[in-house]
DNA sequence: TAAATTATGGACTTATCGGTCTATAATTAA
DNA sequence: TTAATTATAGACCGATAAGTCCATAATTTA
């Protein structure tokens, strides 16, 4: 048994807040009064907890990483077909257009954020990115099988394709983009899997 | 004629170096210290002659769309095709890839800095997004008159989808992609011309 | 040369940043 | 009940942020 006072928060909601909080605000604005205020912890427990900013926000990361992988594969699971599944997924792409405030996603938003040096962190945006295309990858694969996609295609080329038309889509979703617009260049989009 | 001391630098080199600054480093990590070091100028000459960080910014905004648009246009120009000029377009994007730290486009990189409700500098961004998506109309356009181009596409449509994939790939360079993997992007985006 | 005008240098202000440190409260096993 | 251990609150720190202000230097016209 350990001995001394038990902690008084569930590490994994801190985290799940924090992650919230970096979505909204990113890494860079999100001061450590903002994280304190939306944990709940003290200055001292998050820094002898977590560490620093910084390994608070791989933490995040990785559990952003971990959210969406499973968000994916239940997404394909109860989809038809994989195209449908790539479909499904740029149309929720745009679905924040026209919102106030449209998050994105924290993973292409922390590369955008051009944090430089930190190789820790890109090394964490790098294996969350890695692990979406891997969803998408499975998707055309099996695509491919229902044969609804030529199986001459690179599915590994098609998949860096279709993750930088999500990245596209969502930057110029935070750029103020109308949704019919975009809608129109889904659609030329899907007109590539074939 | 003015009375008093006159001016002791050039507004516009001045902006151009503050410009090239905001480009390197984003608006919200460019200090007031960066400027002064980049532009030569003392605090008090920065204010009394550009106002603050964000009209100064505002100005560099507008001399990036003045700058890119006669890129684009010169480039065009020089250009046999209408789509040849998207291939060179998206290869100079990808040029960046493998570079130690690329600075990508700055008006892309302000839509994705997410500066809340700073609308002056949404509006100059979209201002100058509009620029470059009208360059690209103007090649796609060409490129229907030169066959190369169904008529039956429409070049807005068209042009916002190429914008698209130009941010998405702007991204992935930043993400460090390779230059290889990017090219058979940029080959696949090439396909949906014609 | 004098008066008017503008540019400039730099001290200063207020706020906030990430992070440290110490004292104390809480909880455990023995 | 005591000793060990951990959690916590909050004062404190140095650095830096954007921005203000005033005295002075420079240049003009008259």
């Amino acid at each position: 048994m350990t001995i001394g006072r038990p902690k008084q928060f569930d590490a994994d909601k801190v985290v799940s807040n924090a992650m919230n909080q970096f979505w909204i605000g990113g890494y860079f604005s999100t001061s450590l009064q903002d994280l304190l205020a939306c944990t709940d912890l003290s200055k001292s427990s998050l820094y002898q907890s977590f560490g620093n900013k910084e390994q608070l926000f791989i933490r995040c990361l990785e559990q952003y990483e971990q959210y969406t992988d499973e968000m994916l594969k239940a997404l394909l699971h109860e989809t038809d077909s994989g195209i449908d599944f790539i479909r499904l997924l740029l149309d929720s792409v745009i679905d924040e257009a026209n919102m106030p405030e449209p998050k994105g996603c924290l993973l292409l938003n922390t590369v955008n954020e051009q944090l430089g040096n930190e190789s820790d962190i890109t090394e964490a945006v790098n294996r969350g990115l890695a692990t979406v295309k891997k969803n998408i990858n499975l998707a055309l694969e099996q695509a491919k099988v229902e044969g609804e996609l030529s199986s001459d295609v690179s599915s590994d080329q098609m998949s860096d394709y279709i993750m930088t038309t999500i990245s596209g889509l969502r930057t110029f979703v935070k750029a103020g983009a109308d949704r019919s617009s975009l809608e129109k260049v889904v659609d030329l989009v899907m007109t590539t899997l074939k």
